[in-house]
DNA sequence: ATCAAAAAGTGTCAAGTGGACACTTTGTGG
DNA sequence: CCACAAAGTGTCCACTTGACACTTTTTGAT
């Protein structure tokens, strides 16, 4: 635990942290132990990896550390998204219980600021901070409730995930340093919950440029071996991410 | 001035405002008057609207009343965008004479939450908050060195207008109710700061459907009368922003 | 050796969109 | 009635999208 009276009472960061990884997609949640009066036993309560900002950083740096601290995760790129400042959103009772048992302060007001990220939860190694917590990959569609206002946050992550992967390719943190074509496009249909034509979608991730093909392919498997590809990072440097387009007909056209 | 004790000396809110009239788009700033001790002469410093957060409000609720109290301006469509918190930003010699002279805790550390918005500038009636204040819009090339770290606020705030405005078709708080399709060309060219043909341009916007034609034609100008067009508000109840595509060649083609 | 299963990989056409480009029309004012 | 100023208009070509179905390649079982 660092040292509290470093630490800001009233601004906090947590990480949305999205994994992919055999078709699924994940949440990165914390699970924590609270003392329940009553009971005298343990409530369970999963939450955003999350905690209070020090004086001496700055955003990106606390966000950095707190996942570093509550789930072992380390140069990970987290984008910020949004900051949620409702007086009532640390209220609940259950959390109150929680803010107690950790803060000095339980009772400020605080405003967080949350970033986000997509990464390849087969790579990630997941290493708790502390005994009564641990870090669990929840799927999306089975993420309970959470601590605080964290479902909202949640939720307008994942909104914002669905809008950001039209705009740019995505998924260079995503995927291993090589990958089929195949594992490209479920990245993709995951993301976008829905289903995409084959040939248009490897028409275009080719034409764009973001791919490159590699000469290896498959081994080992029942099927006919699918070819490797990596991502061009040059791609991304020189283009930046100007890559959007308004349709004529309003529609979503990146596949499909 | 509100009272300081539901402050919260940690959190406050910017309000990057851009407006827009007479092809020019301006940045609407607070200049304020700093005691200076050795000349006994007041500086000038010029700032974005902002100030701390009161424990009772949410955000938006503070970004709202913030830029009420300081210029007048009620029932802006106001849009988070990024929160600042480096350690440092505050910390300028100028910046500490002036939060001397009015934090009741000038060392605490604040970080910001920014909100910005497009408005027509002709139709906005600005009302400073206090004598020592005064609002002014500042065309956008004009924007001398600003308090804390606005000058990156604002910077980062124009990059993303920049990029909204490629994805939905604003203008809908910007232009009067009719106008013709030279000022929203206009419009366009301001923000995205290049030229569009007319043609191409006209055939867009008519084929979207965003606006509709109006029977209505100028009078009294010394050339051929344009016809008036107002937006379509059912266009983006119906459809939602969702009118992004991304294209093969990497490149924004919103016009031209 | 042959076959079945499984996933990879491939081509075409029609419709729509984007971008380049120059002249005519309609009003005012001198 | 003439000059000026800004509005307004049409076409062509190149490219992108989206719909659509069969062949290829490998493994593993018989």
């Amino acid at each position: 635990m660092s040292l509290s009276h470093s630490l800001n009472p009233h601004v906090s960061v947590d990480c949305v942290i999205f994994g992919f990884s055999q078709d699924t997609l994940r949440l990165l949640l914390i699970k924590r132990n609270i003392p329940n009066r009553l009971t005298e036993m343990n409530d369970i309560l999963y939450a955003l990896p999350g905690d209070l900002v020090k004086d001496s950083e700055n955003l990106n740096q606390a966000a950095d550390r707190v996942l570093a601290e509550l789930t072992g995760l380390k140069d990970i790129y987290l984008q910020q998204f949004s900051a949620f400042g409702d007086p009532t959103r640390i209220t609940k009772a259950k959390d109150r219980a929680w803010l107690e048992s950790v803060r000095q302060d339980p009772d400020a007001r605080v405003i967080t600021v949350a970033y986000m990220s997509l990464i390849d939860s087969a790579k990630a190694t997941l290493q708790p901070g502390s005994f009564s917590e641990e870090a669990v990959w929840m799927p999306i569609e089975e993420v309970p409730e959470l601590a605080f206002d964290h479902n909202e946050i949640f939720e307008q992550a994942l909104a914002a995930l669905k809008e950001s992967i039209q705009m740019q390719p995505i998924g260079f943190e995503l995927l291993p340093e090589k990958f089929t074509m195949s594992d490209l496009q479920s990245l993709y249909e995951t993301i976008l919950d829905r289903d995409l034509d084959k040939r248009n979608f490897r028409r275009k991730m080719i034409n764009l440029g973001v791919i490159q093909a590699l000469s290896e392919k498959q081994i080992g498997v029942s099927n006919k071996p699918a070819r490797f590809y990596r991502f061009n990072r040059e791609y991304l440097e020189e283009r930046g991410s100007n890559i959007v387009n308004l349709r004529m007909d309003g529609s979503f056209t990146l596949f499909n």
